[in-house]
DNA sequence: GAGCAAACGGAACGTTGCTCCGTTAACGAT
DNA sequence: ATCGTTAACGGAGCAACGTTCCGTTTGCTC
């Protein structure tokens, strides 16, 4: 990441203000339209409400996932970052696990129609797959090692896996008031837990 | 259950010949395209593997859930009615409930993008929503009231949340080899019985 | 065979994703 | 302050898709 500076090398020449001006515009346009309409609302309409043409969205955010990514970049980042603060704080590491896996429910069902898209096998949204697995994978192989290491649950099952199933499990939560995931999750969770 | 006669008055003249024939063609045809393509293939593709105009397929599918239906419907009857035959069969309420359920993962992760459709709140999809749910859920009902009955698991769980769960961890299968919806389901039943 | 309703086919329309290019205006140089 | 460069803009245009609509064809009955 060098060709535009963000933060570190100074002088370099930054964008234009108009681009900078409409990029923020653009954030809040879509994050407004993504809780009326879901993270798949039409481009039209997010550029609509943000006041500028689809090209403009398009040069800022080539594709869909770089808008949602985005969008929710500091949601995530909060999300991962509490993975070793919950191990640090919590009784047990299972606990740990349990507390950070509802972060990760609650952040999904709160987002219209992202867990939909989160294992879309549109190849569109691929790069946002991709930033949701580099960032939170890790955090939750940590809490999964160290509730393994500590015995209480089973060894063999991975944080890709888990993480999926949780983020499916997260599908269609809204527009369903019958259908709880969180119940789901906590049961999956349960399940991992090592017999005996 | 043959055809749709209209009831009270004499005995309602059949389909015409064409008619008759073309519902077949379409069938087949659906069938293959959504092998290949998975149950959101085209509308256009449908109909020109069939050799007929889209104009016949909405005239005999009005929606997409009711192709859908038709063609899946023996598949979904044999695996309502393998429930009370497992119950019968199996060494325990809870073992017949497990295979139960791997009939539907099977049947679903077989099906083309089907289990992402199943939970689409998606208008034009409520009638399959409602369809699986009309046979399923009673099914499911029976083996859990009778695992629960048993003792063997915890009471508080419903049909109808456990086959969406169940269904939802079967999306995206395809598409994902890393990704094995049956581990998951497995999980999620274990994490059923009862804590002792 | 004639008449008629059932059934057909595909053109046409609306919605969407995405691209392309003529136009505008920001910004450094003068 | 003005000028020239070019980054950035806007939206028309195209392709793909779902769905409807209606002129045409065809099976069935008499």
């Amino acid at each position: 990441m060098n060709e535009s500076d963000e933060g570190a090398g100074h002088a370099a020449r930054s964008k234009r203000a108009d681009a900078r001006r409409n990029e923020k515009t653009l954030l809040d346009a879509a994050a407004a339209v993504f809780v009326t309409s879901g993270v798949e609302a039409p481009v039209r309409a997010i550029a609509a409400k943000a006041g500028v043409g689809m090209g403009t969205i398009y040069r800022h955010f080539p594709t869909r996932a770089d808008l949602i990514i985005a969008v929710y970049r500091h949601q995530v980042e909060a999300c991962a970052e509490a993975g070793p603060a919950l191990l640090a704080t919590s009784a047990t590491p299972h606990a740990a696990l349990g507390q950070w896996i509802n972060l990760f429910v609650d952040f999904l069902v709160t987002k219209h129609g992202l867990a939909a898209v989160l294992q879309s096998d549109n190849a569109g949204f691929d790069t946002l797959h991709a930033y949701f697995l580099d960032r939170l994978v890790p955090v939750c192989t940590q809490l999964l090692d160290a509730a393994a290491g500590s015995g209480e649950i089973r060894s063999d099952v991975e944080a890709y896996e888990l993480m999926r199933g949780v983020g499916n499990l997260c599908i269609g939560a809204d527009s369903d008031p019958r259908y709880d995931p969180r119940r789901l999750v906590e049961l999956l969770i349960a399940g991992l837990r090592r017999p005996h």
